[in-house]
DNA sequence: AAAGTATAGTTGCTTTTTGCAACTATAATA
DNA sequence: TATTATAGTTGCAAAAAGCAACTATACTTT
């Protein structure tokens, strides 16, 4: 299997450029109208935690279809301004609601011909976690509001296959807290080990043992002491931490439920 | 928030028939053609385990561009054909390999202005796991090939950006190996532990102690076991087992290996 | 100012889980 | 029949997690 290489990468010049030439003939014919292509939109979907409680954001639709409905933000791609689908997320993003970079990732990508019914569209979703205080929902988004999260939603179904796809977040959310540090996205940049472990708490929706976080997440070694101390009313205040690598996705070797799905 | 409900989800009928015939107005005036689209292709990373080693379908591109390199199978989304995405996907596999229901999971959608020279175009890719006796490669098909993954690629450079979604693909499937029984995937409908075990080596490319491999499989209790046993020349012969449930996707309370990253 | 209360953080022990290595089991083969 | 090769089990040491009591440090009450 090794001539694969060879007889694909590289070859005598002379024949590779009479590929090239080939190649450029075929893209100065080449007109992509003739194809039928699906719409095309990016849709997101953003948490946050407050008032001890999983939120999403929601807008509420100007127009048709499902005009007065509750739905994901997002819209059309736009292949003049955004230079890719990450691209589009983030600007997506920074319309609604002025974050620069929090935590951005792909969810999924739901294509179908009644999803929409103007015809044949694709979406690709991503989903954001932010910390609420970093949030002013902006401009001429009065319609857009977070909106609490109880079990796979909201309590009510919104436009689209949309009821479908924050059910879909909620549940990757869930699952890569198990065994990831991605809440720390929810906090601000500085926070306390009883406030991460509250934040677990609410969205895995059981109580963990205060003692076995602490060594999960010290041993994991991604936390750095600050000097300062947080005072929250009553009690003793506690220790200040901010997460040391933002880049870097680093994994827990083991479940944080003891009786994982 | 409650009140979100009730303003969107229902209302007087009168009031509900007007906007209907309202977004009835709108379909009708709706042409989707104003909408500058990018071009839409589904493609597909196959994976089989032969020869102790993990391997993926290439095809070599029969026309311009990359004619002549390898590639991911795949191909435009024919609206008028393909109800869904993932209804896409499946086509796509049946006419590259035949197979019939083997495990398909979207892995990402890739999408710029830059990944093809022929203009914007997205990719939503699939991976795909099976066993290497249950496929022919199928009809015209002359140009596909099993290729050895070795590290996380093939050792030579794809078409498109195929290289990197082929490593993006490889990555996902060592991640998911680590905490999810998806390897029985790549094994005909009878198997034996040992042949589960080295599946699982050969991939994460270490070696696994047997003890615990075969208590962690059995707690899960996610196998059959059958009647017969294997003879596999000499040696004592295993006991055969099939997968219980192909369709729930389960998952290890923990991570195989025991440095997980 | 002292006692009470509320929350943060630590420690020590029990229980559970895993890693390791020796052991038994069952076939083909010399 | 002994040897070899692979399958599968068992027992124990080591590591990790769960649990509960303990100390620490603030504010609040009396």
């Amino acid at each position: 299997m090794s001539g694969q290489g060879d007889s694909t990468e590289s070859g005598p010049v002379g024949v590779m450029n009479a590929t090239e030439r080939g190649e450029a003939e075929f893209l100065r014919r080449y007109d992509a109208s003739v194809y039928e292509k699906p719409a095309f939109t990016v849709d997101l979907v953003l948490f946050t935690v407050r008032d001890e409680h999983l939120h999403a954001l929601l807008v509420q639709r100007a127009e048709h279809p499902f005009k007065g409905c509750w739905a994901l933000p997002g819209g059309f791609l736009d292949p003049r301004r955004d230079d890719s689908v990450d691209a589009c997320a983030a600007r997506k993003l920074v319309e609604e609601t002025g974050v620069r970079a929090p935590y951005l990732e792909q969810l999924k990508t739901y294509g179908s011909c009644d999803r929409d019914p103007r015809g044949w569209t694709a979406t690709t979703v991503y989903f954001a976690l932010m910390a609420s205080d970093s949030v002013r929902l902006l401009g001429n988004q009065e319609d857009a509001r977070w909106v609490r999260v109880q079990g796979d939603g909201v309590g009510f179904a919104l436009a689209f296959d949309h009821t479908r796809i924050l059910a879909d977040a909620v549940e990757r959310l869930r699952s890569k807290l198990e065994y990831t540090h991605i809440a720390v996205h929810l906090l601000p940049e500085e926070f306390t080990l009883p406030e991460l472990q509250r934040t677990y708490e609410i969205i895995l929706q059981q109580p963990l043992d205060k003692s076995s976080f602490r060594r999960r997440v010290m041993q994991a070694d991604m936390l750095e002491e600050l000097a300062g101390r947080q005072r929250d009313g009553s009690g003793r205040p506690a220790q200040l931490y901010r997460f040391r690598d933002y880049d870097r996705q680093t994994f827990f070797p083991r479940s944080i439920s003891r009786h994982a799905r």
